[in-house]
DNA sequence: GATGAATGAGCGTTCATTCAT
DNA sequence: TATGAATGAACGCTCATTCAT
């Protein structure tokens, strides 16, 4: 119901719930024992959250809103084209990094059967100034005259598959590597 | 003697399970359900698979063979690298286009909990062609010098980014897309 | 705070089934059916009772207790050896056709598989009293200088047997018979 | 079915099924694992036994008659009385002793449901032999002139205690402690 | 007769949700 | 509001039995 009775509460769930769903998995993940991780009877997360997927479903707005302002933070989108793009490429390449978690979380369910269409429609809103950016930079002529859903994926996309090949132990994530990733991305988008 | 163990009965469970688990997610996947679609008992289910967990890791991998096998159907390794890599890229976005159902489950499940590490191991293993074949790119010269999984995934993100886009309506895909996304990918890549 | 936890439920559960191991055997307990007749729902059982084992595990050193205290009712261990052995050896008998269905709970599960060690043992513990007073009597030259255990087993295995042929129809249980059994027993046992 | 057929796949079946329920108990009793024991499918041995049930009340009485065989072979009934009785103890001692898993069965199932009526009363039948015996001593006035059934629940009783005794590490089993026992029920029950 | 794959009713157990306190 | 015991529908899995070969 209500969601600004006990913002701590609320955020000691959302904690909780990540925490579960990244150890056991969605399927595992059981709303008796989310209380308990939160410190809180059963019944009290149902005051919060409808139901569970509800819970869910506002975990991942929670976490993408979460996500979005940390690495948009400082950003001055009136600052040259080129040195936004590079600020927000390796912003969103530490913020990833550093909250794999929720990064993991949020690509996992993106496309689940448990996020409502709204949550989904939602959730594109948030990432609005990136877009927004992208067809400045198509505008100003420094990026391929490219849909910008198809820009934004071969900007992201590298990212999350580095990460990926990191935790799986086939690369190794430092300065150098994130740049040379960084140049083959810019080579693919420059105009 | 008795009638003989049915290895088709498998493959009716495996499209059955696939079905399912696409309608409803995996959550949502009875195993009396999968049975019925596939016409059988559930204890013949059981006969074939140790449990729910046995029956998704196998079909994640029966699936991930399927793929790979479809896309390189025809390849000439011995052509021309540049041919092969061009008709590899084309044949992977055409299967996965085709088969957006097995694809988006093997996205889907690759990194989720249900899938053991075994199970994670061999699935790589299924992909040691294309492995081979960008470590002979980097080898002529032909690519930059990047980690293979770098390179893996600059070439196979953009392509499931851009049928994600596809189908959230967001970009249309035919000759010239698919053309378009194809040249800024190797743009990227290409030494 | 929510409803307390209720302990009176844990004897109903009891009573519910033992009834019903009683009618169709231990085989025949299902756990749907002890909840019914307790009027409970089937997980309130496990609320109380972690499965099925457990609750026959607990249920066994339950009567096994509730038996004990009942025929060491009133008995003063510092009256006179022979009055006190008699006295149990009644109460022991009047107990056990009383409760014929708990005793025959307790005969038939105590070496079963169903027992883990640990009950049995603490099964023992129970019958402490027992031991101890055989002991005095052998001290005290009234009873044969032999192993407690034998000694016990003279005692109580004759009454088991007797009730036993009484189920069958085998012999009539009144004040004589009894009398006679006691004769016999002792006759065996005393120095 | 027939009991004629192949009278040795019944014997392997006999065997099997008893290791199987000394070892898990009877609820733990799959006819597929009699079966695999056994050496034999699952469906041959329904074309011994009608289902379960009658397997193991046939196990009962197999078991039951060939310890009694055990037990009174070479006894002479024309004897003295008292050496006859004397050497029926001890063999009757020693082979519950040799055969104690088969014992333990006949005991645990002898009162348990799954022993239907008319095996009971052909399970006594089999007992004959000693209830004529000791209506014999009585005659003879050797022994107590009390109830037969009370007669042989002294006599056979204690043995069974005291080999459980033995089983719980509770006493030693030798020439002396059997001759003890010995004295003790022969003082219980002599005339 | 022998086989063992197939069947499906049935049962133990779980867990999202409710509700008395 | 908070609690956590209670609920009971639902589901995974088993296993006695059947039956096609």
């Amino acid at each position: 119901m209500a969601r600004h009775r006990d913002y701590t509460k609320i955020e000691q769930i959302f904690e909780s719930t990540l925490k579960l769903v990244l150890e056991k998995g969605f399927a595992g993940l059981k709303m008796a024992e989310v209380a308990k991780e939160a410190n809180l009877a059963t019944g009290t997360v149902y005051i919060y959250f409808k139901d569970k997927d509800d819970l869910i479903n506002q975990l991942y707005l929670f976490l993408k809103r979460r996500k979005t302002i940390l690495f948009l933070q400082g950003i001055d989108q009136k600052e040259d084209f080129d040195i936004v793009l590079k600020k927000i490429w390796f912003a969103y390449f530490e913020v990833t990094m550093q909250h794999v978690n929720e990064s993991a979380f949020l690509e996992q369910y993106y496309r689940s059967p448990f996020l409502k269409s709204n949550v989904k429609e939602e959730s594109k809103q948030i990432l609005k100034p990136i877009y927004d950016l992208l067809e400045r930079g198509v505008a100003e002529g420094k990026l391929c005259a490219v849909n910008v859903e198809i820009l934004l994926s071969q900007i992201v996309g590298p990212i999350h598959e580095m990460i990926r090949a990191y935790h799986d132990g086939a690369v190794e994530i430092n300065a150098e590597s994130m740049n040379q990733l960084y140049q083959l991305v810019m080579k693919g988008i420059k105009a």
